[in-house]
DNA sequence: TGCTTATATCGTTACATGACGATGAAACGG
DNA sequence: CCGTTTCATCGTCATGTAACGATATAAGCA
């Protein structure tokens, strides 16, 4: 993964918001739209939904829409590459020891 | 480790010269001051003693006076705590699969 | 068609960030 | 001591971000 990208998605994970959208997301064993989310936080759904928006575009989720109400889901490839990326760059610091 | 430490470290990596400089300073063998991350980026020594400043302040690095430098190492210890709260993150993600 | 619901987007405000040049401070070396 | 080196900090500017309320849009339902 490009340094870009991998910046990309480290900043939009880089908000204890959105660390938080992003585990109720992947908490929610049914769909998870907007509303949901906003329920669990004391934002405005406004905001919510520009939390959402910045996580969807590093990659991290994905948007399905299901009638009126957008759901969302994680992109676990994505997500695993991100790990990976972290775990290239920390393993390579760790070998400087 | 809490999420706002949490979402401080990924801010500090949130940018790209950051990382790079995170992995200039894992890839010296010997010291490394200011001077020598200047030397290695397109950017006034201004610039990249205020990103340092940033990873300093997240807790990725030290810094070590030698002298009339400064020198900075990796916070191994944090880093570490780091990667495995981001496994532990990404870990509950893929379990709801 | 018209109403409701769910959500994205807009407009705004306050504040944070990234970049630079210039300046200040601390530790040598003469 | 005085100059040099090395670096942090200051002041500044342009841009980005986080938050909100208000509004627009799109899908379903009556």
């Amino acid at each position: 993964m490009q340094d870009e990208e991998l910046a990309n998605m480290m900043r939009a994970l880089g908000h204890p918001v959105r660390l938080n959208i992003l585990r109720i997301i992947a908490a929610r064993t049914r769909d998870c739209c907007c509303a949901d989310v906003t329920q669990c936080l004391p934002l405005a759904q406004s905001t919510v939904s520009q939390h959402i928006k910045v996580l969807l575009e590093a990659g991290l989720i994905e948007r399905r829409s299901k009638g009126t109400r957008n759901c969302y889901v994680l992109m676990h490839e994505k997500i695993l590459l991100f790990e990976n990326s972290l775990g290239g760059l920390t393993g390579s610091l760790l070998e400087t020891e």
